[in-house]
RNA sequence: GGCGGGAUACCCGAGAGGCCAAAGGGAGCAGACUGUAAAUCUGCCGGGCUACGCCCUACGAAGGUUCGAAUCCUCCUCCCGCCA
């Protein structure tokens, strides 16, 4: 008999908060659950602090439910103040309607929406139809302005400011799972644990207004073992998509993972069995770095596709000479006449993406962080020339853990 | 409506006419040590440049006083206390 899926979710380390756990175990149980989980398209693609959602959805279709991932091409206008500081920038329709389809198309990657095991849905559907007062009579009567002022995740927003606009946020949120549940029968919403009292929200919505029970469920919201969010790094997020950050850059961010967080990201980020995870994450000292190359590997194949996942561990192999091979790693070709007899290390550190702006790349000299090969740079005057190329082409290093390769050609 | 306090770089937070691109801490980057880990120590840390110097932009916004303003004055915006 295979494993419950709430079970599933609990073991990996999914589950913050439940409603009724022995209620959701129950329905897991009695059959193919409709649940979901919303995205909002505040961006042209997800990153990895979305990889959770994801992941929880991924578990359901592998057991044979029924995952929805809501785009929220209607909420999206309005933007969640769950959890913020401050007041999101409104974005406009154009934007949203763009980041809609970029987001759509990723998770499209992730979940099998074509073979209709999973399904994506907009809100806008519903949303942009409504009429106020209509609205205001039928749901905004069950809303209780106290109730809604006592969240946590408001807390915050009370201190700083909370506009009206988004202070709907969480009946509209609400609304949708009613919608989901009258369309689709849907019985289950996930989410980050900000998102905690909008489940909520939608789980009473659902029983007033159609005296059935629903459920809910959140995810823990992931910080990494020094206390930083998921999903940063010195050249901004940890996009989903290759074209903003290549899966060679998404296969080293997991790979530098930080050692206490092996165990927690191979059980959530892969879908490796337990029992492997946990020979993997008991490994010590060095030999722990066996185990984040098969995290990096698995969660490269799990967003990028294996092939690309092979080539970013090729990659990082040949970078760091251990193997591989180098045509797999950062690479950019100049042309012969363009080196002539030397250009500023400098402007080919920025050009190669090592360095944003001559100024750091200075900087990265200065404090002797920048390598043409061998040898060490040490000022804005210091050229890469021809002579430090072997065989056509050499490694340009920039730090420990960034190394980009230039080829020469005619 | 009345009274008082505040707004400083990615974040926190000093500075109270020139020595201020602005103390200190955190984050970030780099070096040493290592294992492309952590911790620790050290350096960098607004931007640009034809670089041991030059040029821009910046102390909420706009004006003003002054040889010179983050610092003084006026007005504006927004926060936060106390009173009504």
């Amino acid at each position: 008999m295979p494993k419950n899926c709430y079970d599933i979710l609990l073991e990996r380390g999914f589950v913050r908060q439940c409603t009724d756990e022995s209620a959701v175990r129950n329905l897991f149980q009695s059959g193919p659950v409709t649940a979901y989980i919303g995205f909002d398209p505040t961006a042209q693609s997800l990153h990895a602090g979305s990889l959770v959602p994801i992941m929880g959805l991924m578990h359901l279709e592998r057991a044979g439910h029924r995952p929805m991932a809501l785009v929220g091409g209607g909420t999206g206008l309005i933007g969640d103040p769950s959890g913020k500081t401050e007041q999101r920038q409104l974005l406009s329709s154009e934007l949203v309607h763009e980041n809609f389809r970029g987001v759509a198309a990723q998770l499209g990657r992730f979940l099998d929406f074509d073979g209709g095991r999973s399904q994506i849905v907009n809100n806008a559907e519903w949303l942009e139809p409504l009429n106020y007062v209509s609205f205001l009579r039928e749901i905004g009567r069950h809303f209780s302005v106290n109730r809604m002022l006592s969240f946590e995740s408001y807390k915050q927003r009370l201190e700083k400011g909370l506009s009206f606009l988004e202070f709907n946020y969480q009946l509209l949120q609400a609304y949708d799972y009613l919608v989901l549940y009258k369309r689709y029968g849907c019985r289950l919403q996930m989410g980050g644990d900000d998102q905690w009292g909008n489940i909520v929200a939608g789980v009473d919505l659902v029983r007033r207004v159609e005296g059935a029970e629903v459920f809910g469920l959140t995810f823990p919201l992931l910080t990494k073992a020094t206390g930083e969010k998921m999903g940063k790094t010195a050249a901004g997020a940890v996009w989903l998509e290759p074209s903003l950050l290549s899966p060679y850059d998404y296969y080293q961010y997991w790979l530098n993972t930080d050692d206490r967080d092996v165990a927690r990201f191979l059980k959530m980020f892969t879908f490796l069995e337990l029992a492997e995870v946990e020979r993997l994450s008991g490994l010590q000292g060095a030999d722990l770095r066996d185990a984040k190359a098969i995290l990096a590997w698995e969660a490269t194949k799990i967003c990028h596709g294996e092939p690309a996942a092979n080539q970013a561990r090729d990659g990082a192999l040949a970078a760091f000479g251990k193997g591989g091979s180098v045509e797999n790693m950062p690479t950019t070709e100049i042309p012969a006449s363009l080196l002539g007899d030397g250009v500023r290390a400098t402007e080919m550190f920025v050009k190669v993406g090592l360095c944003k702006s001559n100024g750091e790349a200075v900087k990265l000299f200065r404090s002797g962080g920048g390598w043409v090969g061998t040898r060490v740079l040490a000022s804005h005057l210091d050229e890469i020339q021809p002579s430090d190329f072997d065989n056509g082409e050499v490694v340009l290093r920039a730090g420990k853990k960034r190394r980009h390769r230039l080829l020469l050609t005619k």
